[in-house]
DNA sequence: TTGTAGGCGTTATCAC
DNA sequence: GTGATAACGCCTACAA
């Protein structure tokens, strides 16, 4: 492996005006610090991170700790985490994996969280790293997406294709999204001065769809579902009926990716922009490692029209 | 953070006889050893990473290539990335995720690769740092589950079952795992005595679906698929032409796990034993790293018994 | 603008 | 069995 002796050897120049035209190069002259990069060019010089992260009192590691439950996160999941890895690397950063609430702060320079809940709350305050999350937690930088906004889009296009009553299938969670979601469909409601209609279920497939069948839906209803598991369910219990989806039934649901390729029809859904939220979240971590003051970011989330809408 | 001084000095002993007490325990008296090691537990000593890495010539680092089609890639991928990181983690390593065909070492000890086609061969041949793939590719080393046993055992449950005819629903792709799956199915079929019916498929739930319903199904019929998305979609078509599964239909799918929380059924499939298989990776490739020779590692995939057979 | 010296945390090597 | 020394690759601080 070619080190910056070497590059520094090859360019007639000392090691610190090679590291200087990687680090500081409006401090080398135009004329060295062309040459000098030609010469990295040359010998595809690259950083070693252990020795940059000993002199800099850095680890260049990030962990990513998941802890929704592993069993049932969403496949897109796979897609944050790419993302994110190709954003950090940029950077010259590793992101480590973890599961499990394992907040040991050894080799690592900060972390990404996913699936935090309220009652972590008092752990990641008193973290010694920078923390940002991937959710919502007041007085904890945060990305999210606006889940009030995804919902709101969602109830607004029910409404737009003139489905008579519009009902919203929550969860049975007292968490600060689900809560969200719900003002979301609440809110575009009351503008359009309908009735309320909320139910809230286990986030399941199967409990939903029996819930609807319970239910003997009408023709012309508008569902907005707070995840694509209970608009699955939803669309099942209109084939069980023999419910035509979407001309007598409409069905928007919240995440997703992958539930396309294996429900029925293809759902509409509120999408969640995972490389913007990989961006937002790499990049308030740097910024809070370079002690910067950072705020919470929330991103608005766009609406993947499938087959389930008109 | 503590260092190796701070344990020597506490323990009024050289930095050299703490790194002794780490890395080569039985080269240091048992006295000043055990002294030692209360000492580093006292303080909470963990190595450092980076300085480690230097001294050694080492990163510490693997880098995990996913080569699939991340859109298409199952759920189960999550966990095979935690039970790498969490097998790593125990040797101090850390693993780095990437796509597509980045074979760039720099910084990084090892590779770690899904996905791998038969046309990625010279690449992988001629990489200057230990490869270890998941999946079979001979000249690689590998681990990979045994598609054949897996298929086998899987037609043999269908046939005890007392399904009249059987048959194969496989994937129309050229690759080796492919041909497993087929070929168990074959053998079994072959030991039984049983014609053999195989049809090749675009690996897609709504293809199989169409494509069975085509064919007619009768009952009393056993359906061995190459993958959970076919099986999946085998699992549609009986429902729509009103064949009961499994009463007149045995459906065995492969590979998964997630399938099960969106199926109408929990598919009774071919389970791939990820914790064992990420185990065996780390274990190939630290033992190539230490300049061990190693042999490719085949492991028998387990059946998950669901409510598509009886 | 450029170079020199020293240190980050660890380990291999060679003394004692 | 234990310790001193030097080295890994890089960067900060200071000197020229």
């Amino acid at each position: 492996m070619v080190s910056l002796s070497d590059v520094a050897r090859s360019a007639h120049v000392s090691k610190m005006t090679v590291s200087r035209v990687i680090n500081h190069p409006e401090q080398v002259s135009l004329e060295i610090r062309t040459e000098v990069q030609q010469v990295i060019n040359q010998l595809g010089y690259v950083q070693n991170r252990a020795g940059r992260a000993l002199a800099n009192h850095r680890h260049y590691n990030i962990a990513f700790i998941l802890l929704d439950n592993v069993d049932e996160i969403e496949p897109y999941y796979a897609h944050l985490l790419i993302h994110l890895t190709d954003v950090l690397q940029a950077y010259g950063y590793t992101l480590e994996i973890r599961h499990e609430h394992n907040f040991d702060v050894t080799n690592v320079d900060g972390f990404l969280i996913s699936g935090v809940r309220h009652s972590d709350y008092n752990a990641l305050r008193n973290l010694s790293i920078p923390v940002v999350i991937y959710g919502s937690e007041p007085g904890i930088t945060a990305v999210d997406i606006d889940n009030t906004i995804g919902t709101q889009l969602a109830t607004e296009l029910l409404l737009k294709q003139s489905y008579q009553q519009i009902l919203f299938l929550g969860m049975d969670v007292d968490e600060a999204f689900e809560k969200n979601r719900e003002n979301g469909y609440r809110q575009a409601m009351q503008t359009a001065k309908k009735p309320i209609q909320i139910y809230k279920l286990a986030n399941d497939g199967h409990v939903s769809r029996e819930f609807l069948i319970g239910l003997s839906l009408m023709p012309k209803t508008g569902i907005v579902a707070a995840t694509d598991r209970l608009a699955l369910g939803a669309l099942r219990a209109c084939i069980y009926q023999g419910l035509s989806v979407p001309h007598d039934v409409g069905i928007v649901g919240f995440d997703g990716i992958y539930v396309h390729q294996l429900a029925e029809q293809s759902l509409t859904t509120v999408k969640q922009p995972l490389k913007a939220i990989a961006q937002q979240m790499v990049h308030l971590l740097l910024d809070e490692l370079s002690g910067k003051t950072v705020q919470s970011v929330y991103i608005v989330p766009e609406l993947l029209i499938g087959e389930t809408t008109k």
